[in-house]
DNA sequence: CGCACGATTTGCT
DNA sequence: GCAAATCGTGCGA
């Protein structure tokens, strides 16, 4: 449609490591027959596909629920945990490559009263995507979607008009070897508030 | 075909 | 601060 200038695919073509900063503070947005929810994203996690990074879904390979993250990049990668929750990624790197990056908190910017009816637990406008799987639900993103075009209806994607502030630390969810001080590649908007809570990696630094 | 586990959130003590 | 809830995915037999 009308994206003004829109991003352009080969933006995303890059390692998820020097994407996600470039994300930081990027708005996404998802429209359905119930309306529009826009979320500005502050705080994303990086995963590679190949053999090096242990807590990538496709660290062993292509199956059929990670094939999404080794196609074209700009598009959606969806999956399903702990038997309740939906994630959402957004894949990155070249064709054929796996990357993605998880959205883990963000502000709803638009649709505020959408975002409270699909989260009707969030006690507080700030908690509405403070979460992977809360971001993702106040988004109404679901599993089906995975794979889907994220540069095309219903979806759309801002850059930030000019770049965030950006920190660094170990990735949240990841225990075991792909935790730690190895892969320090969760992005975060220092200060911001809706940052996700959930707690660090055990073993690291304050 | 069956089993073990997870890129988490929520609610109660 | 801690433990339960819940089911799709991927691996082993």
């Amino acid at each position: 449609m009308q994206a003004p200038a829109g991003v352009p695919r080969e933006f995303f073509a890059r390692d998820a490591t020097e994407l996600a900063p470039l994300l930081l503070g990027a708005v996404i947005r998802h429209t359905t027959n119930q309306g529009t929810v826009a979320v500005r994203l502050s705080e994303l996690e990086a995963y590679r596909g190949n053999g090096e990074d242990p807590g990538s879904h496709a660290h062993r390979g292509v199956t059929p629920r990670t094939r999404v993250m080794f196609g074209p990049p700009a598009h959606l990668y969806a999956y399903f945990s702990y038997g309740m929750h939906v994630c959402a990624n957004i894949v990155c790197a070249p064709d054929g490559q796996a990357a993605g990056l998880l959205l883990r908190g963000g502000e709803v910017v638009q649709g505020v009263e959408l975002a409270r009816v699909r989260r009707p637990t969030a006690s507080t406008d700030r908690d509405l995507a403070r979460g992977p799987a809360r971001l993702a639900a106040a988004l109404g993103i679901r599993l089906a979607q995975s794979g889907a075009d994220l540069l095309a209806p219903p979806f759309t994607l801002e850059l930030p008009a000019q770049p965030a502030a950006v920190a660094t630390t170990a990735r949240t969810g990841v225990g075991g070897e792909g935790g730690g001080v190895a892969f320090p590649w969760r992005f975060y908007i220092p200060g911001d508030p809706t940052v996700s809570p959930y707690k660090r990696h055990p073993k690291l630094a304050p």
